[in-house]
DNA sequence: CGAACTACGGCAGTTAATTG
DNA sequence: CAATTAACTGCCGTAGTTCG
């Protein structure tokens, strides 16, 4: 797959040079673009001209009832989100700024490729924000290249100072590109980065050993439950451009894209509202109330979230709620152990050590027995017996699978030596 | 006393994955 | 072939302990 996807770069990266010769070639100068006829899309999609001079760029607004579902996510709750809770996303969320959730802009762009460089345009920019308690999208769209500047200056004006930016995968994609093609008109960046939240990452930690992978797609599907249906994938969106700018008839597909654009959109909110439900389902913040199910997440990442914003009662909370997990136990284990608990650290070591299936994980949690009990406690007989346990576990695997010896050479040395230390103790 | 060992936090460097 | 981030890896200094 990945193979793959980069030989199919490279072949872009020529593509987009032939592409662009072609658009050369076929329409005698830029100027001409202008002649491009944006009607058809304008009137399908009830879109206006915004014109500036010889300038124009369309613009397609689009209402969402506030009944409307994603998948399973209400749309309506992104008008009532608590900054506590989002700040467990967000550390960096100033704590000052008193979140009026007209603050949160949600975008993400179209562009002609995926390179990144400086020969990547952006012809497409969405944005949801919320407003008057509605759920508002605007999409602009560079219907012609010379009218690049007004097109950027339009998506400036929508990022306020003071706001918080929502995206996927827009820290390392949509912002650069964007600051690239504002560096090139001469258009000077907005003062300072602003507050940027990237539910790529996100949806790593939240949900992770649960998901194939990441695109925003499968966290659609996954977390969601929304499929698209009719949707353009995204590698067909630099070429459906391409060929609108040589003047060939795309109605069909420049809709198409705007669709895509938009669901991309209204996802990434869904997406927050899932996330801010599983955090809140996490802390418990509304324990009195009813929890509705925010589906499944890992505990131990949560777990990490929440103390990372010094929720840390909730924290162990959590993790107590899910001992069925051996990657919980170990986590308990280790949090009482670094905060020298070390009676309640062993009672989670010693519940691994039960419960596991893994044997590395079985190896680990008798060395912290055998650590704990040797270093903190000083009981040296407990140490040995539970060195003892794992050396005769080891030394049973190599009889069982004498083929499988070798993986585990470290840990044989490592235990063999403990005892000896041990044993000598002892003496 | 001082050498040797153990555990561990901090810190820098590396890797994998996503975006049209 | 880019930028970003979390997670992992390896290295170093420190603290605490045990021996010769």
């Amino acid at each position: 797959m990945t193979g793959n996807v980069s030989s199919g770069e490279k072949m872009g990266r020529l593509d987009i040079f032939d592409r662009m010769r072609g658009v050369q070639e076929n329409t005698p100068g830029l100027k001409s673009s202008k002649d491009i006829n944006i009607e058809p899309v304008k009137n399908r999609l009830n879109g206006t001209i915004i014109t500036d001079g010889p300038d124009s760029i369309l613009k397609v607004d689009y209402s969402y009832p506030l009944v409307y579902t994603h998948g399973d996510v209400a749309l309506k709750d992104v008008v009532s989100i608590d900054p506590g809770l989002l700040r467990v996303l967000l550390p960096a969320l100033p704590r000052s700024l008193d979140l009026s959730l007209n603050d949160l802009i949600f975008f993400d762009l179209e562009t002609t490729g995926l390179s990144g460089g400086a020969g990547t345009y952006v012809f497409m920019a969405g944005f949801l924000k919320v407003e008057d308690e509605k759920i508002k999208t605007a999409q602009y769209f560079l219907n012609n290249l010379s009218s690049e500047k007004l097109f950027l200056m339009e998506i400036r004006d929508r990022l306020k100072p003071g706001s918080v930016l929502v995206s996927y995968n827009g820290k390392s994609f949509d912002c650069n590109i964007l600051k690239n093609r504002f560096i090139l008109n001469g258009l000077g960046l907005a003062d300072r980065d602003p507050t940027h939240l990237d539910l790529l990452y996100t949806s790593r930690r939240i949900w992770k050993g649960l998901f194939p992978d990441f695109s925003l797609r499968t966290v659609e599907k996954w977390a969601l439950k929304f499929e698209r249906t009719g949707d353009i994938p995204g590698y067909m969106i630099p070429d459906i451009y391409f060929q609108y700018l040589r003047g060939r008839d795309v109605t069909e597909d420049l809709c198409g894209v705007f669709m895509h654009n938009r669901n991309d959109i209204v996802s990434l909110a869904a997406v927050l509202l899932k996330q801010l439900s599983i955090v809140r389902y996490c802390a418990r913040f509304d324990r009195l109330n009813g929890i509705n199910n925010p589906g499944q997440f890992n505990p131990v990442s949560l777990s990490d979230m929440l103390i990372n914003c010094n929720y840390h009662e909730e924290a162990k909370k959590l993790l107590k709620s899910y001992t069925d997990d051996t990657e919980v136990l170990k986590r308990l284990g280790l949090l009482y152990k670094r905060q020298k608990l070390h009676r309640d650290a062993l009672v989670f070591f010693k519940l691994l050590i039960e419960k596991t299936e893994d044997f590395s994980e079985y190896i680990f949690a008798c060395i912290e027995m055998a650590k704990l009990y040797e270093h903190r406690l000083k009981d040296i007989d407990r140490a040995i017996f539970y060195t003892e346990k794992v050396w005769n576990r080891v030394r049973r695997q190599d009889y069982f699978y004498p083929d499988r010896a070798s993986v585990f050479l470290n840990d044989r040395a490592h235990i063999e030596k403990r005892l000896d230390r041990l044993r000598k103790k002892q003496a």
